[in-house]
DNA sequence: GCGGGAGGTGGGAAAAAGTGGGAACAATTA
DNA sequence: TAATTGTTCCCACTTTTTCCCACCTCCCGC
């Protein structure tokens, strides 16, 4: 999968365009929607949900309240959605709110999958965290030299 | 990679022009655009991209705050951009306007990769950063005979 | 000083991508 | 059952992007 971030626009009848150059990277025309982690929503082609959801089902078992958690925040909200003729998907409600989507959106792509956006989360979530970005390549350049 | 800060500018249509000088020393006609520290973005030839890329993503996990910190900082947005004829490069809206680019750019050749800066930032950098600069340097100094 | 070439700039036109909305169909409620 | 609401599919329109070409200007040799 491509990387990138793509302004993209939600539309009255929650439709998504998906920009042309990440659909490209999709093969097969579904993609699986669920809950990201903070405010965005993750969006896998097929193949790679089912090796993530799968590593992620067979480490834990439902016996334990943290892998019942998991299991209900990631694996539960997932959702089929196909790809309508002109690149959009629907975003079902549940999701839409969750990520308190408007009409503007940012899509993200991150080599195996894609994360949705509200426009004004990123932004805000970037800059909460740009002091912890700098702290955190500052470790990392003090380990490998990059 | 040659070195050298050379100023360029940036068209109506998002074209930025990559000096000749610099443009002898990227093999192929791609380049990797991403967002850089500090105000600025970074401009990497596809095998150095690949290398650091890999570096960053290799051993973290989409399940960790920090993992997802960096690669949402660093590796989404990056994006593979071709040279055209004329050895201009279109720069990505959300990229333009995180480093806040306008007519006047600078970019500067660091060995192994690219900086593109808006001329004001750049200048606005150096500036504060001037203090800080001598005392890296004292400290260096200290360790390194130079 | 003049001609030629390389580097740099701008913009037109075709193609591709994105947007909105109508109509048909399904579902839900009174 | 009729009316209303929500989905889905499709088409037509608009905007953006891409590709290409023409021209400008500066520098160098003659």
């Amino acid at each position: 999968m491509i990387t990138g971030e793509f302004r993209c626009s939600l539309d009255e009848k929650a439709r998504l365009l998906i920009p042309a150059r990440m659909r490209t990277e999709v093969l097969g025309n579904v993609v699986i929607l669920t809950r990201g982690v903070e405010n965005c929503l993750w969006l896998f082609p097929p193949e790679e949900w089912k090796i993530f959801s799968e590593n992620l089902v067979g480490s834990t078992s439902l016996l334990q309240s943290q892998a019942r958690l998991i299991q209900r925040r990631l694996i539960a909200p997932a959702q089929e959605t196909e790809i309508d003729k002109a690149g959009r998907i629907v975003i079902p409600s549940t999701l839409r709110e969750y990520a308190e989507l408007k009409k503007e959106c940012l899509i993200l792509g991150l080599k195996k999958y894609m994360e949705v956006w509200s426009e004004t989360s990123y932004q805000a979530y970037l800059q909460e965290n740009e002091a912890k970005f700098k702290e955190a390549a500052e470790e990392l350049g003090a380990k490998v030299s990059l």
